[in-house]
DNA sequence: CTGTTAGCGCTTTCAG
DNA sequence: CTGAAAGCGCTAACAG
């Protein structure tokens, strides 16, 4: 990386101004077609590459967006993030990939170097933050779009999974089958998504007028551990169940292991359905029922939502809600 | 994002010159405590945050890396990406990512808009280029990284998987069972891994003084369908095996298949040895003995790697070879 | 300990 | 169609 070469090098090997040069890489005015010529001759023979940095600084503008996960190493974000970065791509934007280990200070953290970076806008996913401390933190960002979380009041682009319709979906399909004793697990007390699912599968009773139980909907880890472990006290206590509603596909797999363990046969005695539709899911024995969200989609939505509100900042908070897919396997035929 | 406050800004309210500011932000230089103090809460009052992209110009360092990958979607990419953000993070680095979907295209693309936005550093994984195309690219970088990639004369610094290590040592494990009769389903033939591997096939068995025939090794797809189709022709020919070593833990699975579909039993019959250690691995039945990938150390290392060199440029071409752990499972006990 | 003078490399006026 | 001047926001290198 010897000497970088700059625009006034290209300016004086032509013979013009640096405007002139500046016209040519931007496509920008009128320029002579044999000037212009000229110019890209220098251009290639030089090796010049432009400075995005010198460029953002004049403009304001850095052609750079944040994206903002709890975790890539997770494959719904890796899937997201990869829609997302495909989509930036298209539109020739750079991005900076953020995770913060579901951690608030590293969330807030990753917000403040975006703005030092002066990122053109913010993908934030999943946000584990309060309203309070989000709210100024956007504030100081030119454009932002929420996936998967909401934000009353701002009025900022907010793409949503349509957690409460993938669970009734799910519900509904176990009661098409005959089943009237449907349990549900229904994954941490605090998670927004868990506490949709739970209302779907509480409108798909109602819907159907069956009768609902208290004691069969139990909160658990959203893991196989915790499927496994839910799974017992809710079996124990409710034998009357026939199938059940897990919070994701980890879950139902734990339910699958403790079926296992217990000599009892899934779907015969117990009926399992899960949500995600995770790679493993069609794998295990036997495959889940689930419900399979469009995760690159999701990303690629987002990120489109964003460009968008830059390229004509004159759109409000257009809100996009993604729905999820009804996968039947053989865990629910 | 109103009007954005400047040091300039800050300077006026303290009623200092912007040195003295840019002093306190940076922790350079000597400044009165008092001073000090007074700008510190200046800065906190207006919400004055330091311009990256100013003081990239300035500096000619923008604190910011480019990850290229050719899919983020790729759980072992995922992982290497989540470990090389870590790193970067807790040095104060933000990490531009970028996917190639293994097209060469986009891989230049990608190098080239990495370098318009002056990215102090590259850690390019798996790159599909060759080592003309590359070189000339990787020359307009400050400093770069390859995982899992080699170029001759180049002195960069490069981090590996020692393939054929994994390989001897899961070998070893059959022979060390008793096994003489040892097949290998070797992967593709362009696949530099596929190569290291068939290596270390070859040299656990010439050390342990065992017998190799050339119709015991078969190409194969690396994945699921390859391994099952490859390891039937395979026992048809050699009906003398009784353990093969496969390219990857995807073409274990499908000789597991292949086995269950023609009643041989597993390991009695025939042990089964993968390569990586996918999630799969472990949830099969039976699981399978395989090798482990330290994938978000390999990126961890590839980023800390690259940082150092940024550093203390004075540093030469280090390389570094990361060794897989032997995971032993049923399939091969 | 603090300030002044020059840029970093590009684009935005506004004039030719 | 082309150019000159003035910055974008910050820091390096000197001076005090």
């Amino acid at each position: 990386v010897s000497e970088r070469v700059t625009i006034a090098d290209v300016a004086r090997e032509v013979g013009v101004s640096m405007m002139t040069v500046s016209r040519v890489i931007n496509d920008k005015g009128e320029v002579s077609p044999m000037t212009r010529q000229r110019v890209l001759d220098a251009i290639e023979r030089l090796g010049y590459r432009p400075s995005g940095i010198a460029r953002g600084l004049a403009t304001q503008r850095t052609g750079t967006i944040g994206l903002i996960v709890p975790d890539v190493a997770n494959p719904f974000f890796a899937d997201v993030a990869r829609g997302a970065e495909d989509q930036a791509y298209t539109k020739g934007y750079n991005v900076f990939l953020c995770n913060t280990s579901e951690d608030p200070e590293r969330e807030i953290t990753a917000l403040e170097s975006l703005e030092e970076k002066r990122v053109d806008g913010v993908v934030l996913c999943s946000s584990r933050l309060s309203d309070a401390d989000l709210r100024p933190l956007l504030r100081r960002h030119p454009a932002t779009v929420l996936v998967n979380r909401e934000l009353a009041g701002n009025n900022l682009g907010t793409v949503m999974i349509d957690d409460q319709a993938g669970a009734q979906a799910l519900t509904q399909h176990l009661i098409n089958a005959g089943h009237q004793h449907i349990g549900l697990l229904a994954g941490p007390p605090i998670s927004c998504s868990g506490r949709q699912r739970t209302k779907g599968y509480q409108r798909a009773l109602v819907t159907a007028g069956l009768t609902q139980k208290r004691s069969w909907m139990r909160f658990c880890a959203p893991d196989v551990a915790g499927g496994q472990r839910a799974v017992r006290e809710l079996l124990t206590a409710n034998p009357e169940l026939s199938a059940v509603v897990c919070y994701n596909d980890l879950v139902a797999i734990g339910v699958l292991q403790a079926c296992a363990d217990r000599g009892r046969n899934v779907p015969e005695d117990l009926a399992v359905v899960g949500f995600d539709d995770i790679l493993l899911a069609a794998l295990v024995t036997p495959p889940l029922t689930t419900v399979s969200i469009p995760r690159r989609e999701l990303g690629r939505r987002s990120m489109a939502l964003l460009l968008q509100h830059i390229a004509d900042c004159a759109e409000g908070c257009e809100s996009i809600t993604l729905q999820p897919e009804l996968i039947v396997r053989a865990s629910a035929p």
